[in-house]
DNA sequence: CAGTCGCCCTGCTGGC
DNA sequence: TGCCAGCAGGGCGACT
């Protein structure tokens, strides 16, 4: 389950063993993940063949590599995606989706006979994938609605207080949206908010600045986190693009902690449904909002 | 039109 | 032992 931190790591593996690269031969192997592809799977390859790759870019937890022809390979990598960098000679894994040639040398330059190498897309569950955009000058368009992310230079973080106060919705569910700001999941989430102390379900119009303020300097920190420890993950399906698994479980706070004493006041982690998925959070650090009721005197909050 | 819901996928786990 | 429900969950189409 990738996300920012995650997907990161696998743009500068790709930033280091792709670009300066030529892509040469593109084999599709299931159609599912080219399914964003409109042009289907046989345009796809085609677009792709004896490109440049120029650089590598992320917003959120989208990858994409301009090209000289100025396109762009865009890649989402879901739930269970892995982009890897291997030999060509390497056996298929077992969920290997799209595989594409690699030729070239990529700086600083392999010594002479290197043998040659692929990028190969391999994802069991199938939710990520990969497309081809035709505008690779800046970003995407078909991710133009996905918002600036919290590491990025230009993130705006009044303007992010501002949204979060004006939305209605549960601030957790307003951290997931990638419209409002990207790259957060739902284990980033949950412990940006055990972190600011700060419960899940409190709509966004009744937070105060300094609460929206925490939270987002939360989330920055336990991303920069687990970028310093190389990315972060709870399974053994994500694995950067040198094929090395992440793994970071040990920092986690309330993810996945349920019954277990919290770490700063010892009340057992409590699970919650939320979005079909799993909220965890401390029932004491980060007690429930009230629930307002019409009756409450003169309050002019709004029931919920 | 903002907000919410359900589906897409596969494989693993737990209960009976 | 075998079967099946439940769970994992990002993103988007569809609906209110």
């Amino acid at each position: 389950m990738p996300e920012l931190p995650e997907v990161e790591v696998v743009r500068r593996g790709l930033e280091a063993h792709v670009v300066g690269r030529r892509l040469t031969e593109v084999q599709v192997l299931h159609p599912r993940p080219v399914r964003r592809h409109l042009g289907g799977a046989d345009d796809f390859s085609g677009l792709l063949r004896d490109r440049l790759v120029l650089a590598a870019r992320r917003r959120g937890k989208y990858l994409w590599l301009p090209l000289d022809s100025g396109d762009a390979l865009l890649g989402h990598l879901g739930m269970s995606g892995q982009l890897l960098v291997q030999p060509s000679q390497a056996p298929d894994e077992r969920h290997l989706r799209v595989r594409l040639g690699l030729s070239g040398a990529a700086p600083p330059g392999p010594p002479p006979g290197e043998q040659p190498l692929e990028l190969r897309f391999v994802d069991q569950r199938m939710f990520g994938g990969l497309a081809v955009s035709r505008d690779g000058a800046d970003v995407p368009p078909e991710i133009a609605h996905i918002a600036r992310d919290p590491l990025d230079p230009l993130f705006d973080d009044d303007l992010f207080v501002a949204a979060v106060r004006r939305r209605s919705s549960e601030l957790k569910r307003i951290l997931l949206d990638q419209g409002v700001v990207s790259g957060i999941g739902n284990i980033y989430a949950d412990e940006a908010l055990w972190r600011a102390r700060l419960n899940g379900s409190r709509p966004g119009t009744r937070l105060r600045r300094d609460d929206v303020r925490r939270v987002l300097d939360e989330v920055r920190a336990v991303m920069l986190a687990a970028l310093a420890e190389g990315g972060t993950s709870f399974d053994a399906l994500y694995v950067n693009v040198n094929g090395e698994s992440g793994y970071f479980d040990r920092s986690l706070h309330a993810y996945g902690q349920e019954g277990r004493p919290c770490e700063r006041c010892g009340a057992p982690i409590t699970r919650v449904s939320f979005m079909n998925r799993s909220s965890f959070y401390c029932p004491r650090c980060q007690p429930v909002p009230r629930v307002r009721r019409a009756s409450a005197t003169g309050s002019g909050t709004t029931p919920v």
